[in-house]
DNA sequence: GTCTATAGATTGATAGAC
DNA sequence: GTCTATCAATCTATAGAC
C-alpha cells in the first residue's frame, strides 16, 4: 500500500484494539471488519482462522514491548529512573486502564478461562517486562533478589490496574504510582 | 426438594462455577444444563434470560461474601488477625486462583469489557472487602487512612492472584503473603 | 485481492406436549 | 416442572464470481 502498512498489519491493528476494549472471544469478525471496512470474506485470505489473529495481535505486542523497554534501556537513564518508566505506565495509560483494565493482565486472565492454546505466548508479554525489571534491579545492586522484586512491582501494578478499571479511581492510581516510587526508593537504599 | 437445595439454586451454584472456571460469556446454557443435568428448554422456567443467572449468581457471591467476613468478624480475633483472614486467602484458595485467577477481579474485568449491566453489581463484591477491611484498618487506629490501606491491601492482593494466574508459581503467592503480612505489622506499628 | 453468497454449527430464547 | 422441538440470530469458515 501507499501509506506503508499492508491491510493485514490494518486488520492486526484494529484487532489489537478491540481485543482489548471488548476482549477476545467477544470481538467478532465483523466487528473488526466493520473498522478496517473490509468484507467478512476477505478475512480468510489474510487469515486461516480466528486464533491466527490473536497470535498476531500477540506478536505484534511483544514486538511493540520489546520496542519501548529498548528505549527506556537507551533513554531512560539510571537503573532507577528506567523503572519508574515502568511504574509511570499506570499514569500515562490511566484513561484507557480505567476503562479497560490493563491490556496484558486481561488478555491473559481470558486466555486461561478459555484455556486457549495462546495462553503461553501471551504470557511471553508478562516474562519481558519480569526480565527486564530484573535486569533494572540488578544494575541496582540487587542481585540476589531481583527476579523477587520485579515480580512484586508486576505485581503492583497489575493489583492498581485491576481496582483502578473496578472503581474508575483516578486518585487511586496517582497515590499507589506515589508509593511504589517511595517503596523503590527504599529498595535502593537497601542495596547500599 | 428433599435435600433443601432447590433446582433454582443448584442452577446458580453450576452457573456461579463454570463462570468462575471458563468466564460469563463463554459459559453456555447448555454448559449449565448439562452441569445440573436438566434440559436447555427446563431452563426459561427458572430464569427469564442469561442475564438473570449474573444477576443471581453475584447475589449469591455478595451473601457468601458477607457471611464469610461476618464470621471473620465473629471468629478471627482482633483486627489484625481478621486482615490475616483476609490475606491468607490467597493461600488457601491458591490452586483455584492459579488456575482461573481471582473470582472477583476476573468477573469484574470481563463485565467492563463486555460493557455490562451487571458491572456496577459485580464491583460491590470489592466494596464489601474495601468497606470491611477498612473497618479494621479503623480499628488498629488507622482511621484516617483506613480506606486508603485497604484499597492498596486490595490491589495487591489482586495483583497477586493476576501474576499467580499467569505464572502458576506457587511459591510466588506465598512469598507475597508473607511481604503482605509484614507491611501489615509495620502499618501497626506506625498507628501506635 | 476483494467481493457476495452461503454453509454449518452454536447460541439465547420460545412454544407447546406431557 | 420438565421435556422435546424449533426459531431467529450470530458466529466461524468456505466457495466461487469478478
Amino acid at each position: 500500500m501507499a501509506d506503508g502498512t499492508s491491510r493485514r498489519n490494518k486488520i492486526i491493528e484494529a484487532a489489537d484494539q478491540l481485543f482489548y476494549e471488548r476482549g477476545f472471544e467477544h470481538t467478532s469478525f465483523a466487528d473488526i471488519a466493520s473498522a478496517v471496512k473490509i468484507s467478512r470474506g476477505n478475512f480468510y485470505y489474510h487469515f486461516k482462522a480466528k486464533d491466527e489473529i490473536l497470535d498476531s495481535v500477540i506478536v505484534r505486542r511483544l514486538a511493540a514491548t520489546r520496542e519501548m523497554l529498548e528505549r527506556w534501556e537507551r533513554e531512560g537513564g539510571d537503573p532507577a529512573s528506567r523503572i519508574r518508566c515502568f511504574i509511570n505506565i499506570l499514569i500515562a495509560n490511566r484513561t484507557k486502564i480505567m476503562a479497560h483494565g490493563c491490556p496484558v493482565g486481561t488478555l491473559t486472565a481470558e486466555l486461561a478461562k478459555l484455556d486457549h492454546a495462546a495462553q503461553a505466548r501471551a504470557g511471553e508479554l508478562f516474562t519481558l517486562f519480569r526480565d527486564w525489571l530484573a535486569r533494572q534491579f540488578c544494575a541496582l545492586g540487587r542481585k540476589r533478589d531481583a527476579d523477587r522484586l520485579a515480580m512484586h512491582l508486576l505485581a503492583r501494578s497489575q493489583g492498581v490496574a485491576s481496582l483502578a478499571n473496578a472503581f474508575h479511581d483516578d486518585g487511586f492510581i496517582r497515590r499507589e504510582v506515589e508509593q511504589m516510587n517511595d517503596w523503590l526508593d527504599a529498595s535502593i537504599r537497601d542495596a547500599a
